[in-house]
Parts: structure tokens; sequence; C-alpha cells
RNA sequence: CGCGGGGUAGAGCAGUUGGCAGCUCGUCGGGCUCAUAACCCGGAGGCCGUAGGUUCAAAUCCUACCCCCGCAA
């Protein structure tokens, strides 16, 4: 409707991609987007530019990618800039009361989690490692704290036993382009509703480290297969095969049927191969090598001399 | 010029003192069986990533290039 708001739109990844598209789409356009900067990433260092910032150009809207958003100058030249609206999508930095202030209508975050549930870095992968059922995405006006603020609107979905995390990353992108774009027109329309948080019931989501994507044969099999697919397709759980990394793909897990020493390869068959965990059994569906492709973890077990009895460390 | 692994049959791998291209699985045909993803017999399927070089002879040695992937950031 009212196609003359102002508004700033800040993010990085492929998950502020599709609502910034979306956005377009109902007529909201935004004037500017801001990024993280370009960083040296993959092999050979190449420099490259986040998801985001790529996806503007290539529609031509103008990206600013200034290393810290809360400097004073950059601060001025948002407030120049006299924005109705400040939308922030998984963009990576915390920003300032006084940024905060600036946009007329507000300042909003559209987060990928029931809010307050999953507050943080990591809302999808930590949902899916803890085997929640229930996730969603929530739009809310930014405070200081850490997506903390008054929830404005939100959307819930099921997780079913197959969810990764790349599938759920994708549905809630998606849910969370038509919540933005709701959102956004219930504030041009001055309709918004507002809810604080029950702080009571919030939880953290940290951001993954280099310890989370390894597999410990002494869980349970429900846990390493939720740390599976909740890793997938990035950045991938692994656990080692002689001093070879191995990523883990697909996976499903069942009670034990055979006895086995947690890590040790208990049968093989068209499906995969069954490890013994520390309580039930972890089928491997797809497997990676180090330097190799994903693959069939049948074909690794062949192909590697991999036997019942074989144990992972 | 960040570090590193790899390209051999449909899949996964072996194969460097250069000398007829192999294994497991799949596939096709046949057999056994109440039956089977089991077992037995037989067959098909390869430009050994590409181009050039050395050699009587190259998957193997040399040079250049293309492609895939892991780490780190």
């Amino acid at each position: 409707m009212n196609e003359s708001l102002r508004i700033i739109y800040m993010g990085s990844p492929d998950f502020a991609v599709a609502p910034l598209y979306a956005l377009i789409e109902a007529g909201y356009k935004p004037l500017y987007i801001i990024s993280r900067p370009d960083k040296r990433k993959g092999r050979g260092a190449v420099l490259s530019a986040t998801a985001l910032k790529a996806a503007a150009q290539k529609i031509g809207l103008p990206v600013y990618t200034p290393q810290n958003v809360n400097e004073p100058q950059f601060i001025e030249d948002i407030y120049a800039i006299r924005p109705d609206l400040l939308i922030t999508v998984a963009y990576g930095q915390i920003l300032k009361r006084e940024l905060l202030q600036i946009p007329r209508l507000g300042a909003l975050n559209l987060h990928a989690s029931l809010l307050p549930a999953y507050r943080g870095a990591a809302p999808i992968q930590r949902a899916l490692m803890q085997g929640a059922n229930l996730s969603g995405v929530t739009t809310m006006y930014m405070d200081e704290g850490l997506d903390t603020g008054d929830i404005i609107l939100s959307a819930s979905c099921e997780i079913d036993a197959t969810e990764t995390g790349g599938t759920l990353h994708d549905k809630l992108m998606f849910m969370g382009a038509d919540l933005l774009c709701c959102t956004v027109g219930l504030i041009d329309a001055g309709l918004a509703p507002r809810r604080a948080q029950d702080d009571s019931l919030a939880s953290y989501a940290h951001s993954l480290t280099a310890k989370d994507e390894i597999v410990d044969w002494q869980m349970s099999a429900l846990k390493i297969h939720n740390q599976i697919r909740a890793l997938n397709p990035w950045p991938k759980a692994y656990c080692l095969w002689g001093d070879k990394r191995i990523k883990l793909g697909r996976s499903q897990f069942g009670p034990t049927r055979f006895p086995g020493k947690p890590g040790e390869v208990i049968a093989i068959d068209k499906q995969g191969m069954w490890i013994a965990c520390q309580e039930g059994e972890l089928c491997l569906n797809e497997v990676q090598p180090q330097g190799k492709s994903l693959m069939d973890a049948c074909a690794f077990a062949r192909g590697y001399g991999i036997k019942e009895g074989s144990v992972f460390n």
C-alpha cells in the first residue's frame, strides 16, 4: 500500500535473501541494504561477498558494509537517511540504542525461532540438536539485548523426524519472508501488536563451535541422529576413521538389536552401516570421507574395507 | 600465490623398480530354493580427467591445463 516507507534492510547470509525479495514484491522496497564486509573464504581464500550483498547488487540496490555499524560516523549516515523502518534479518552484529532509536516506526528483527525460545545465533540447529518438535519464526522490535525485544508476530511449524538443518532453514526462511511482510504491513497501517517476552521461558541457541561437530559414540543413537541432521547439510557432524575425518550425511536410528561397544560397526546392509551407541543403534546412510564427495555408506564400507566388528574412534 | 587429498567399469576402491587393467558391490543371463537383499555358475561393461612429452613400451615418469573435495579463515 504505502510505497513511500523508507526502509533500511540489514542482513548477511542466505536466510536474509528470501525475505528481502518478498518485501520488494509486497511493495516495500528498501532504500539501502547493509551487510557484513566481504571476507576471505573457502579454498584459495577468495574474497567474497555475503549472500545478501550479492543478491542486492544483482537487483541494483545500494549496499553498505561497515566494519562496525555502531561507529558514530555510520550512525550519523543512517540518521541522515531518515528511515521510517530498520529491519534486520540475521545481520550478525548487535545494534546500539542510538541506532535503534533512529527509525520513526521502529527497528525490527526477524528471528528463526519461536521467541523467547532459542534466542541467539544458531536457533535452527540448536532446536534440531535438542530434538525439538516445534519451531517457527518471530518478528520483534529490537532492544539492546540479544533477541529480547517485544514480539510483534510469530508463526510456528512442526519439526518431523526427517527434518534437517537445511530443510528447516528453507522452511523458516520462506515462513519468515511472509511473516516479515505481514509485520511491515501492520506497522505501515499502525496496527502492529506488541507483546513483551516472558524471560522465564527464554533459552539460548549459542553459535556452533568445532566441538559441536564431533560425534561421541558414548551418547544415545537418538542424540547423535539429532546432531547429524541438525548439522546437515552444513557444517555436518563428523567422526574419525583412523586419522581421516568422515562427515556424516543422512542417518537413522533404532533400538539395540546386536550388542557392541560404542562406535563398533555391528551390521552393514543396503541402508548403510549400523553402529552401536551408548543406547540404541545408529545407521549411517551417507558419509563423506575427507577429500571425497558424499557417498552411500555401504559404498564407503566396501571401498574402505570396513566390516562388522570394525570400530570408529 | 593460505594448507592438503583426489579424478581407473554404473558405485566405492586397489594398482609407481614403466611390461596383457584388477577387487568388492551393482547390472544382465542361468542355476539352487517354499522363498530371499542369501548361495553357486557365466557374461557385458574402461579413451585409466584433458593435451603434449620421454620410451620399443606409460594408469605408472615429465610438463601444462580442467574438474571434485577436506582443512584453515
